[in-house]
DNA sequence: AAGATACCGTTTGTGTACAAACGTGCAAGC
DNA sequence: GCTTGCACGTTTGTACACAAACGGTATCTT
């Protein structure tokens, strides 16, 4: 070390051409990361995002596939399994061999699990309100429609 | 089934109160989903986002207290203690106790971690790039600035 | 000097997240 | 028929992510 790469003129201690904090990648880590502690702290029913997004969409779609419900949710297939044991156990989900085609295991949900996606829903909303609330309402169009093409 | 809740006037099935596509929360996931998968393929060393979080941020600051780098990673103590593990197991990082204050560790690259910091960085650049290749320069500049809100 | 307070690192436990390999069921083709 | 291919679910292994509890160290206050 000590002496610098270039020694064209002076020092200027050569910003690093890598900065973590400017890179897309660092930086949605941990607005997810502050979204993530919104959203412990206000779902009111002990439930992680995970599972609230399996359940919600449960509530939207009715009952369909184990897999099909993975996909819906952007969840891989060994993680959806883990999410649905877990609710399944809590007694918010339940499933069954699919009698059209026994490949399939359909889940659905159990009353519980409808009043809970009845009585979580408005918290949810609450969350997303309070993950934007830095911005305005046409700052909060924006970032929806440009994370949107990310996707 | 079959009888709407509402028989007021013709059917149009109230859309649903919650709709997860459209959550901020889900949103994010969906986009930190494809940018790690991006960047585990484009990496080119086998270093998972947040190992590189931490490589690159000891390239950038030089040795540090575990401690202070979690911060600066935005990573759990739990957490930054595993990264470092790993890479201390793999010969890119190494501790020692800080002769100044005994309840820290100073954890600084190796040779071979610095080695890979350089020749990783021009990846990461890319694997930025490519993460918002979906959008032109000025939607860029906005998205990054609205998420800088929202850290 | 002694005690209160805050900081640092570790450990344990739970819950995503994904790759890879496996076995089974369905459907399309010959 | 039968094979080939694909879809579905399960299991295993690795790696974040965070809460909570613990003990050791430094610092601040009295």
């Amino acid at each position: 070390m000590g002496r610098s790469v270039s020694p064209k003129r002076a020092v200027k201690p050569a910003r690093p051409s890598y900065i973590l904090d400017e890179q897309i990648g660092f930086v949605l880590r941990q607005v997810w990361q502050r979204h993530a502690t919104i959203f412990a702290r206000e779902i009111g029913i002990n439930l992680t995002p995970t599972q609230w997004a399996a359940v919600s969409k449960l509530a939207e779609t009715g009952p369909c596939s184990q897999n099909l419900l993975g996909r819906l949710t952007a969840m891989d297939v060994a993680t959806i399994k883990g999410v649905i044991d877990r609710l399944t156990a809590r007694g918010l989900t339940e499933t069954s061999p699919d009698p059209e085609d026994g490949r399939r295991l359909l889940v659905s949900l159990t009353r519980a699990g409808q009043q809970v996606a009845e009585k979580a829903a408005p918290n949810a909303l609450a969350i997303s309100r309070e993950t934007l609330a830095p911005l305005d309402a046409k700052e909060r169009e924006t970032l929806i429609a440009l994370l949107d093409k990310l996707r």
